[in-house]
RNA sequence: GCGCCAGUAGCUCAGCUGGAUAGAGCAACUGCCUUCUAAGCAGUAGGUCGGGGGUUCGAGUCCCUCCUGGCGUGCCA
């Protein structure tokens, strides 16, 4: 379908031209000054400049070659503004045009194209905590998005399963439990099926682990010999490392499940491990690596730079890898594998300068072509009500789960308290309800701001709210389950300045999307759809709709709010939540 | 030191390639439920857009400078 917009600058670029103008300045913007009118052309003012003329009088010009017949108004006012309120019968067959296409008659770039968006990067082994929520919410979401638009999106966990913390685990394990066969250096026969830990034990060896490589030398050695001899490919060690990986992904899928969260790919590090030594040495015969300070980096530094970039390290002068390593040999590895033609990363906006050298080494080594995008959003710290990074009460790390916990702790409450949801569905509302909260409180932020997290306004459920949105909707589900089918309804032309407000809101749906897609920003979808959930209330509240007795003026007013309903629910899948039926 | 980002109502945030009177929500105050869910709707009050210069018909938006805060700045991820 063609955007709304380019239809009425189309037309305007035409009278322009046929007023003898540049159609160049026939730009039409939707209006600023909503009592006024509807769109707006501020083209005259510019044009004045080149025509050294009257702005107001070109825009007089331009107004009146303009069809009328298309607007309820068009208007030329001073400085040199052209006004416009479109027409009822044009927004009529707009919206029954949206409301019978496949996707609402969105334009979608990304058919043929792929892109693989990397978020997640837990470590296995350490339980998802807070720091983990923002770039599964807003990777998960705009994954969604790309879908929509027609990509093939591969969600990429990314996991961190190869470093000195698996190291950790088994030496703290080799210390705990000796007599396991998995240390047995002559041993060769079966290991057993089932891990020497629960998924508990796994978080409580790690933590313990770590602080004992920081007081015990010997310890510390230990923790790099068997990491190095589990890269080596020693057996025992290999068997129990696929313990670990069983345990602890198990749990992390349930819980990303949790939030409604999925990956298509479950890669990490260690499967990125074989590509290192060929990338390593063909990058050293090449030249682009070269030695410096006993390590072997890539220089990366630009001409153009205004401030020192530092050479991306590919090796380390102790001759392991980093993470610029492993990110580099996971390109060459989802460049052979998927062929995308973007790579999203979701991290915290402090990796950039990371990306940015590795994005360079990238291009100069030649392993993504200059056809595919590599695009870092750096995304901004979650806060405290004090301003700081969020912390428990006692200073801790929070975990997600807690968070959740307590998120869906304060909605269950208010859920039975409002007495509306029968028992049986109260988990599952309580759910839904706490997601989108949770969900629309981090995304209704520009995510490369830090924000604040405020469980009490979240959940608040008045304003500018999740549940202000699940709220809306259940309201028109409750109108359309009373009142039957309504699916195949047409669209009608407004029958009051709400139903306009409500119609012209609707038409907003392809270029809130396209703008949030373009700059990776799901704060818009939220931004339109609070907008959109605004005029269905106010519509809803001066509206008698089931007790119109006019049948086909009701039948108007159902497929109005139908079609709200459905793009509201269109827009909250792509920032991962749903709404119940009742509230 | 250098670089990046931020500073808009008491609080949390919008403000789309400069455009008409800077917008919401929360908190405060006031109305509206015998009518489709009041988690709603309507209204009042609240601002020298961090300070100062500049560019022009016009600046929250662009340029310069200063102040404040956060982050980054070669072998952690």
């Amino acid at each position: 379908m063609e955007r709304i917009l380019d239809i009425i600058t189309g037309k305007m670029q035409k009278a322009f031209s046929d007023a003898g103008y540049d159609p160049a300045f026939g730009r039409v913007t939707v209006s600023n000054r909503p009592d006024l009118c509807e769109y707006q052309c501020n083209g005259a003012l510019a044009a004045a400049k080149q025509y050294k003329c009257a702005p107001i009088q070109i825009a007089k010009a331009v107004a009146e070659q303009l069809n009328a017949k298309d607007y309820d108004l068009v208007e030329a006012v001073m400085p040199g503004f052209i006004n416009l309120k479109l027409s009822g019968l044009f927004l009529q067959s707009y919206l029954e045009q949206m409301r019978t296409a496949e996707g609402f008659g969105i334009v979608k770039p990304g058919t043929g194209k792929t892109v693989v968006v990397d978020y997640g990067g837990p470590n296995v082994a350490k339980p998802l905590h807070i720091g983990h929520l923002r770039s599964a919410i807003i990777g998960e979401s705009l994954k969604r998005l790309y879908k929509f638009f027609g990509y093939n999106a591969i969600g990429d966990i990314h996991l961190g399963d190869w470093g000195l913390q698996m190291g950790l685990i088994i030496a703290e394990l080799k210390r705990r439990q000796p007599e396991l066969p998995y240390f047995d250096p002559d041993f060769t026969g079966e290991y057993p099926a089932q891990a020497p830990f629960t998924i508990s034990e796994l978080e409580e060896i790690y933590p313990a682990a770590s602080a004992r490589k920081k007081e015990d030398e010997a310890f510390a050695e230990a923790a790099h010999t068997a990491t190095f001899e589990l890269q080596q490919g020693r057996r025992g060690y290999r068997a129990l490392w696929q313990h670990i990986m069983n345990v602890s992904v198990a749990d992390l899928k349930k819980n990303y499940e949790n939030l409604n969260v999925s990956f298509e790919s479950w890669l990490g590090e260690s499967d990125a491990d074989p590509y290192i030594p060929p990338m390593v040495a063909d990058m050293k015969a090449r030249g682009l690596a070269v030695e410096s300070e006993g390590a072997w980096v890539i220089p990366v530094a630009e001409e153009t730079d205004k401030k020192e970039v530092p050479p991306c390290i590919l090796v380390k002068s102790d001759g392991s890898a980093i993470y610029a390593t492993t990110d580099l040999a996971t390109m060459v590895q989802r460049m052979q594998d998927f062929h995308p033609d973007k790579i999203l990363y979701v991290t915290d906006k402090r990796q950039s300068l990371h990306f940015e050298q590795v994005f360079r080494a990238a291009r100069k080594a030649g392993i993504v072509p200059e056809s595919t995008v590599l695009e870092h959003l750096g995304f901004g710290t979650m806060n405290g009500k004090d301003g700081k990074p969020f912390k428990t009460r006692d200073g801790g790390v929070m975990r997600l789960e807690q968070l959740v916990q307590d998120m869906t702790d304060f909605v269950r409450g208010k859920v039975v308290e409002n007495q509306i949801v029968a028992a049986e569905e109260v988990e599952d509302t309580t759910r839904k309800i706490a997601m989108a909260a949770l969900k629309y409180g981090d995304l209704s932020n520009q995510p490369t701001k830090d924000y604040i997290f405020d469980l009490d306004r979240f959940a608040a459920f008045e304003g500018n709210t999740g549940p202000y949105i699940l709220y809306t909707i259940v309201r028109i589900k409750s109108i359309l389950s009373r009142f039957g089918s309504w699916e195949s309804l047409p669209i009608q032309a407004p029958a009051n300045p709400y139903a306009k407000d409500l119609m012209l809101s609707i038409t907003k749906f392809a270029p809130a999307l396209e703008s949030a897609l373009a700059s990776s920003s799901p704060n818009l979808i939220c931004a339109y759809i609070y907008d959109l959930a605004g005029c269905v209330n106010k519509f809803y509240h001066e509206t008698r709709i089931l007790g119109e007795e006019d049948e086909e003026k009701k039948n108007g007013y159902i497929a109005l709010i139908g079609l709200a309903k459905r793009v509201l629910e269109q827009c909250i899948d792509l920032l991962g939540f749903s709404a119940p039926e009742k509230m």
